[in-house]
DNA sequence: ATCATTTGTTACAAACATGAAACAAAGTTT
DNA sequence: AAACTTTGTTTCATGTTTGTAACAAATGAT
């Protein structure tokens, strides 16, 4: 549930409520500060994710407290301005701001934009993973018996025949999900919280029916390749093992 | 190497080594007046990318440099102002300065100002370009199916015939984007961002919109070249695979 | 064997995603 | 200004996906 913590400063007192209400509605912890000292205090309290910063405050130069913010930390930083200047816009890049937006604006774009940033400094993290492992963490395609399971195309390709199986995308998660972790049981809570993105008023066997409809597609004689575990949950069972 | 020479017209000595300093490591070219009628024979003199004019000289008044500066050269005018006063700073926009910057401030700032206003006369140069040049000479081509994209002259053909299909800069751009990562399927978050720059106020479905006009230029009966992963966005699929 | 618990199966309806058509707004060209 | 192009928005119909309920089958314990 918890997707990040955004620390928001601007002195419009009824900005700040309307900015935590929404956000906090979407799953993001906020903090706020009126000011750039009470901000800069807040940078050194603790992980943050997003800060997002009027450059209009009563006690300082927004412009010059970017370069002390990423000092200090790895937050993304986007620029909350009154004005619609395309070279404050560059300058504030050029500084170090992730992005910038013009006051007014709807909770819907600042939304967008903070879920923008926050994806692009997990993919930096992910790429920078890469290039220092020799073995990337996360395969595109995964072979499992006769099968392959393709997370680029979201599809389940039979080893020879080369057909794809028809798999619905909710379907594809769940296997995936499964496939990812072989040989270990799983449990339908465990396995709600891989699949679906912060649901909780669902049916307790929502699972099994998604099973269910997996296995028919996934036949394989004598071979049980999703194991039930009985009072626990389901299992992917590689041969490898 | 070479960025451009950038003319700091001021009377303070100190700040000028400073100045020149920095952005002699950022690579620019820097030379210094000390006064108006310095600063005029030496714009005479040769090509000029950015200006910093204080307005305080000995002198002479530098708000009336703006107007004469800019009948002799194109170079960007950055005033640099003792005063943070926002109606000097629009009588100097107004009379042709490019930005306004209030001392004191940091180097950084002052670096990224100049950047920033240097991108932009670049980019008014390009777009002069794009006019002038009917043909541009490196064409990058990409082949699929029966069609060959050219992303030097934004069109699409038909391989065989040769004519080229009508589509337009939008439909083009999210074509390419698809095309680009084959068999790979990307959200419709990814795909605007991978076509719009930085916008975000938009119908959620402007992108299916798009889709189902390319579909219907690009006609090949079984084949769907543009397929729609269901829950998650869309694929180009490549014959290849 | 009997019972209780857990899981598999089927059918169904609500929710959802998508494509199509028509419209509206913004931008361009003439 | 008018015609045209491009693109976003609304609405509707259709087909898919998935949660739910009800029941059958399987499993394990006593």
């Amino acid at each position: 549930m918890k997707k990040g913590t955004i620390l928001s400063v601007d002195d419009d007192e009824n900005l700040q409520t309307v900015i935590s209400q929404y956000l906090e509605g979407d799953g993001y912890k906020v903090v706020t500060s009126a000011n750039a000292s009470c901000a800069l205090e807040r940078v050194n309290n603790g992980a943050l994710d997003v800060i997002l910063l009027d450059l209009v405050l009563p006690d300082g130069e927004g412009l010059t407290l970017i370069p002390q913010f990423k000092e200090k930390t790895s937050a993304a930083i986007i620029v909350v301005s009154g004005k619609s200047d395309t070279t404050e816009k560059i300058v504030c890049l050029e500084m170090g701001a992730d992005d910038y937006l013009t006051k007014p604006f709807e909770m819907r774009e600042l939304s967008a934009r903070i879920k923008a940033v926050l994806r692009r400094m997990e993919m930096q993290v992910n790429n920078n993973d890469n290039e220092s492992k020799s073995e990337s963490p996360d395969k595109e395609r995964i072979d499992f018996l006769n099968w392959t399971l393709d997370r680029a195309q979201y599809q389940v390709f039979e080893k020879e025949s080369g057909t794809s199986l028809e798999f619905t995308t909710g379907e594809f998660q769940l296997l995936e999900a499964l496939i990812l972790s072989p040989n270990r049981a799983l449990s339908r809570e465990r396995l709600f919280e891989l699949t679906r993105d912060g649901e909780f008023d669902v049916y307790d066997r929502a699972i099994d029916i998604q099973i269910a409809r997996i296995r028919k597609k996934l036949v394989d004689e004598n071979n049980e390749i999703l194991k039930t575990v009985r009072g626990v949950g389901y299992m992917f069972v590689s041969k490898s093992s």
